[in-house]
RNA sequence: GCUGAGGUGGCAGAGUUUGGCAAUUGCCCCUGACUGUAAAUCAGGUGCCCUACAGGGCUUCGGAGGUUCAAUUCCUCCCCUCAGCA
């Protein structure tokens, strides 16, 4: 028997959400299950014996931010991830291929001409500055990076960033892709697609190879999980869920989504491509994590989906709350938007003198120590404890989230708790 | 009391040498954004009024005078702060 196994507990009678068991060398996985980040070997401020105690069940690490710093042979030397970061759990660890598409935008600086940017905003290299369309040039052969820390080239390649995840031990892969970017042109969504898909193939030959060799010396198991992309095209999607799907990979990726495109078209997506994936694999669903689609996700058959934002939105002081009891709260001005409704913002003045914990009823360790007005005013002067806080009450709402959703799947009342949260 | 240095938006602090638009820039504050993390970040607004925008009008550099076409800037007096010495 392989170290890695998916089953199937409990399917949805109304929907087509599944409860199921991923089996890796470093744990299970109850399914559906959401999956923080931690970029850089790091769920940002908070321990792994913390991320435990939240219900992180394995978390998300980046190979490009490895293999910059610290270098994937200090990782290698210090024992692998798990004992570098001191995470005995599950970990699953990105190709760098989301890069292609982050690096690669000009997102972080809105619009504005590169020499209006002020200096301590920008990523300076000694004498110049790298400009966004210099981190990426995509070959045929792979990616060259230009290091966003100091302007030094570097080729990706699915290759290699096979190799690097091996050396880097985690216990779930993703082959290496390009993101495609939103909005995009048909033919350029085509290319980039069948780009993912020649990379796709090198990455799943480069990653039997390691895995034959690690098998002889004993070592466990690592999955690969094949990307697909196609933008918001039904064609593009649905030929490049077949193709994917019919390779000998451990799971599914759907990537390329929450890049930009509406809320809507997402959906789309999943609806095109998850009837054509094979029942028995795991489908993660890549950078998609907000309440709704969380809810869209699973009910179309997502098994696990990472996102920044429970972590990220919560160091910037916004914190996350339920939609199921409303008469609890008391809203800022812009909370009353519906588009706000899971979170508020903390730093708003309306919770300096707010007693009450972020979330009534809430069981986390910020809500069962701290008022809004501790939290506001650690915001306010920028102590470190604030972002750990919120990092920590956030996480543990989606984490309690999913136990409902893992729930009510096995009680057949998904779509009842859909309808109490949305 | 003497000597010296100062008084500029909520705060800090440029501008005064050489009179010619102060709303330089920080901070605070307000608002917005964030979905496989170049992110404990970024963007916008922050004297008043008009304007959808472009832009326009007005008020302001401790106080009172003076010189000048023109004064935050030069001159006189006064008030206040700080430092040193009595």
């Amino acid at each position: 028997m392989k170290d890695f196994q998916f089953k199937i507990i409990c399917k949805g009678k109304k929907t087509k959400a599944r409860v199921g068991e991923i089996y890796t060398p470093h744990g299970v996985i109850k399914t559906p299950a959401f999956v923080p980040v931690g970029t850089q070997a790091s769920v940002k401020s908070v321990t792994p014996e913390e991320l435990a105690t939240l219900g992180t069940q394995i978390f998300f690490v980046n190979t490009y931010h490895m293999y910059l710093r610290p270098g994937i042979e200090v990782v290698e030397k210090l024992g692998g991830l798990h004992k570098f970061m001191g995470w005995d759990g599950p970990i699953i660890t990105d190709s760098g291929g989301f890069q292609v598409f982050s690096l690669g935008r000009d997102k972080k600086f809105g619009n504005r001409p590169l020499d209006q940017i002020t200096s301590s905003s920008r990523h300076d290299t000694g004498n110049q500055t790298i400009k966004p369309d210099q981190l990426v040039k995509i070959t045929d052969d792979g990616v060259e990076f230009r290091s966003h820390w100091d302007g030094s080239k570097h080729l990706f390649t699915p290759e290699s960033a096979m190799e690097w995840q091996w050396k880097l031990g985690s216990d779930i892969h993703i082959a290496f892709d390009d993101c495609t970017s939103y909005p995009v042109a048909y033919e350029v969504a085509k290319k980039s697609m069948e780009r993912t898909h020649r990379w796709a193939a090198r990455s799943l030959t480069a990653s039997q190879k390691l895995k034959v060799e690690s098998q002889k010396s004993g070592e466990p198991y690592q999955a690969l999980y094949g990307s697909i992309q196609g933008s918001v095209f039904e064609d593009l999607r649905r030929e490049s869920a077949q193709y994917i799907a019919a390779m000998d990979f451990d799971g599914v990726a759907i990537g390329g989504v929450a890049v930009g495109e509406t809320k809507k078209e997402m959906v789309h997506v999943l609806d095109w491509v998850v009837p054509i994936l094979p029942e028995e694999k795991p489908r993660h669903l890549l950078g998609v994590g907000e309440i709704d689609d969380i809810f869209a996700a699973v009910e179309r058959g997502i098994d696990t989906f990472d996102c920044v934002q429970p972590t990220r939105l919560g160091r910037v002081g916004i914190v996350l709350i339920g939609n199921t009891t409303p008469a609890k709260r008391d809203l800022a001005p812009r909370d009353n938007n519906p588009i706000n409704k899971y979170k508020i913002d903390i730093t708003n003045k309306c919770y300096a003198e707010d007693r009450r914990p972020i979330e009534e009823g809430c069981q986390c360790y910020t809500c069962t120590h701290f008022a809004r007005a501790y939290i506001h005013h650690l915001f306010r002067v920028r102590e470190l404890l604030g972002y750990r806080l919120a990092t920590i009450h956030n996480l543990w709402f989606v984490h309690q989230l999913m136990t409902e959703i893992r729930e009510a799947i096995v009680e057949g009342k998904l779509l009842e708790l859909k309808k109490k949260w949305l």
